[in-house]
DNA sequence: GCAAGGTC
């Protein structure tokens, strides 16, 4: 039998779809969905079978005596074993059970360097049980018919160099992020859900949210001023114009000029041109995610529905680096199935183009095609969001065959009393691709039609205050972008990295803001472990990879030279241990600070009972006991935001795979909650004392018996018996009775 | 309980 092994499941399928002459039967082996055909007939027959993976179906760690965080020094995991253990058993025994009856594999997983290392990774547990079965490997771009029969009619070999490659960034990232994580957590003293996490690339990523946000804070505003007017043709039009000093840095020299300006401007100057938008080239999944942030959408939700759209058949492969749509892929056909339906009128508009000449992206890989629409969906089918992610997706694809759109520019120079004034205008010509294409379009700036020398009447004149602003905060999408310029994660992890800082409550809000326990956790690793905050790391690591990949340099050199490296970082970390503590937790204390005691004025912080549960109590504390609740669980995050009424910082919580919650002022949702269960109580209808024993809730005829024969007869007995003794000679729970003896106090109140 | 990378 010849066994082919993919990256994943869904590729199993098409491949095999695409390869068998007939369709191909599916079997479950070990819960694994198995793709069977035969090929040729007589003595050339051949069995396949086709299996998907799930990724990486191994996964590195330490051996797990090295998991007590106080017990086993972070220094020690630096040259701790590393073991490979399944992460996914299901598809390991499948893969054992196929490999037993392969006579020839074919790695036929994804065509990059991760997919080489889950290749290799199925091959060696194929081994196990076959180890002198042959084997090849097949690489191709995207999963079309030209594509994997080409591909399969010329197998190639394993290249294990490059699989070796991945797996030293695997030990490089465990070994660091393990060690370092490890470290910072026991010196802050936050152990348990609370770690602070440290990590080749989350760490550079929070290192940019943090620089940011310094660059914000010692931001000095310059004041400066401008000068508008508005103008009237003579047909009684009106338009703007700024004078051409766009921005005064000197109040007076504005106010001179602005008490100049008379009634009457005269126009020197038209300058008209036009202007060409190039159409968007394909997306890959930075462009996408960017896309949809900007009509709202956060890279985490754009990510899932991209997947949902993807196992539905509806888009194709949502994780791509490639922006240049490879030769294999029919791109009429993929035109024609929108030849009906709510696009039709774009997709015949393209299809009536002599010739479809796509836009190419700067990047080429041959891991995925780029994010093209792979199905015509309705509407109907899809949910409101599903929706909109898909409409982008196929009109972001027709817009990479469309034409440049087009505007006219007109520039004008005015002149008012010798001061010089300019007003700039667009019309959109064409549309070209915006047609298709129409989010975030510029508006046209429309002036009237004028000519040199034309008076204007100068109807409004005004001077307007203003000051430089500090760097704006980065957006999700923005970063992400930038994360990609740094070669910062891959397509498939930078959003998952940006939530993994949101939920670790290094950042919160939207533009991305840090705490301030960020700001500590970054200035101890930049001061005595800078490689771990850089993108450079990384950048090494690469040029590492390809070495080991060209098969210039081993795995183990590269391995060794990094755990040195990190060995140098910690003996760093040792000398300073102590400045160390006392800076990250200065650092972390701020974070728990929530204003001032309206009591005594002290201050008010985010603190724990013995018993473990939180509560924002005074640090003037036990003189002053003033205290407010917590929710019991979630991270908690002390934002800027203050309370009007209380002083108090505004509190966020972060539940893990949860929206974050706004419980805003802690005193006024104190205050809140009291008065919620007052009214509650007060719409509680007061329920009545029971009057006779066989009025209370549970008691039959049978009961009643028995608690008569007890000598209970009345509930004022009832309320006054001993419960244990009473309990004891009805055979009744003693909880019960008790139950019964707090309806008969009317105890409701009482609660 | 630790990373980052696959996939769902």
């Amino acid at each position: 039998m010849h066994l082919i092994v993919t990256e994943k499941n869904i590729a199993a399928r098409r491949i095999a779809a695409i390869l068998a002459p007939k369709s191909p039967k599916k079997e479950r082996v070990s819960g694994v969905d198995v793709y069977r055909y035969e090929v040729g007939s007589g003595e050339s027959r051949q069995e396949t079978a086709v299996v998907g993976l799930s990724g990486h179906i191994v996964g590195i760690d330490f051996p797990k005596e090295y998991n007590n965080w106080q017990k086993i020094d972070a220094r020690a995991l630096i040259d701790a074993e590393i073991t490979t253990t399944p992460i996914n058993r299901k598809i390991v025994t499948a893969l054992k059970s196929l490999g037993k009856e392969a006579d020839r594999v074919t790695i036929a997983t994804d065509y990059d360097r991760e997919g080489e290392l889950i290749g290799v990774e199925a091959l060696n547990i194929i081994k196990q049980v076959n180890p002198k079965v042959p084997f090849d490997r097949v690489r191709y771009s995207a999963i079309t018919p030209k594509a994997i029969e080409t591909a399969f009619a010329n197998p190639t070999n394993v290249d294990f160099n490059l699989a070796d490659a991945g797996h030293s960034r695997q030990v490089i990232d465990l070994v660091w992020g393990a060690a370092l994580t490890r470290y910072i957590s026991l010196a802050a003293g936050r152990l348990g859900k609370m770690f602070l996490s440290v990590g080749r690339v989350q760490s550079p990523t929070l290192s940019l949210i943090v620089d940011r946000e310094k660059e914000r804070n010692i931001f000095v505003p310059t004041p400066y001023w401008e000068i508008h007017v508005e103008l009237e043709d003579a047909a009684g039009e009106t338009f703007s114009a700024q004078h051409s000093t766009r921005r005064f840095l000197e109040k007076e020299e504005a106010s001179k000029v602005f008490r100049k300006l008379g009634k009457k401007a005269e126009l020197k100057e038209i300058e008209k041109g036009t202007k060409t938008d190039q159409p968007p080239t394909p997306f890959n999944t930075t462009g996408f995610i960017s896309a949809a942030n900007s009509i709202g959408l956060s890279p985490v939700n754009a990510m899932r529905i991209a997947e949902s759209l993807y196992t539905n058949g509806y888009i194709s492969y949502p994780r791509t680096d490639n922006t240049v749509y490879p030769d294999t892929l029919d791109l009429r056909a993929q035109i024609e199935i929108f030849k009906e339906g709510p696009f039709r009128e774009y997709a015949n508009a393209l299809l009536e183009k002599p010739e479809l000449v796509p836009t190419r992206g700067k990047k080429e890989t041959t891991d995925h095609p780029p994010i093209f629409p792979a199905s015509l969906a309705k509407e109907a089918d899809l949910k409101e969001e599903e929706w909109k992610v898909y409409e982008l997706v196929v009109r972001r694809f027709f817009a990479t065959f469309a034409g440049p759109s087009i505007w006219e520019t007109m520039r004008l120079k005015l002149d008012i009393e010798e001061e010089e004034f300019r007003a700039n205008g667009a019309r959109l010509l064409e549309q070209g691709w915006r047609w298709y294409y129409p989010y975030n379009a510029p508006e046209d700036r429309l002036l009237p039609e004028l000519k040199e020398g034309d008076l204007l009447k100068v109807i409004k004149k005004e001077m307007l205050d203003k000051e430089t602003q500090p760097p704006g905060r980065y957006g999700q999408g923005r970063l992400i972008n930038i994360m990609e310029d740094l070669g910062l994660g891959t397509k498939a992890t930078r959003h998952e990295i940006i939530s993994k800082l949101y939920s670790r409550a290094y950042i919160h809000g939207n533009p991305v803001q840090p705490t301030n326990t960020s700001f500590a956790v970054m200035d101890t690793l930049e001061k005595y472990s800078p490689t771990i905050t850089k993108p450079d790391m990384t950048k090494l690591l690469e040029e590492n990879m390809d070495k080991i990949a060209e098969g210039k340099i081993k795995e183990d050199t590269v391995l060794d030279e990094s755990r040195d490296m990190l060995k140098q970082v910690f003996s760093e970390l040792d000398k300073n241990r102590d400045n160390i503590i006392e800076s990250l937790q200065a650092g972390l204390r701020e974070d728990k600070i929530i204003g001032n005691c309206s009591l005594c004025g002290n201050e008010l912080m985010i603190r724990r009972s013995k018993r473990g549960s939180r509560f924002i109590g005074c640090s003037n504390y036990p003189n002053c006991t003033f205290s407010l609740p917590l929710p019991k669980s979630g991270q908690i995050v002390v934002i800027d935001k203050q309370c009007e009424t209380h002083g108090l910082h505004h509190i966020r919580i972060i539940n893990q795979g949860k929206r974050p919650w706004d419980l805003g002022c802690p005193q006024c949702n104190f205050i809140e909650w009291q008065k919620t269960q007052q009214e509650e109580q007060a719409q509680q209808p007061k329920k009545e004392k029971p009057k006779f024993i066989k009025d209370l809730e549970g008691v039959g005829k049978a009961t009643a018996g028995k608690l008569e024969e007890a000598g209970i007869t009345s509930v004022e007995a009832l309320a006054e018996a001993d419960p244990v003794e009473l309990a004891k000679t009805i055979k009744i729970s003693v909880k019960k009775v008790k139950n019964w003896q707090t309806s008969c106090n009317g105890a409701v109140e009482d609660l």
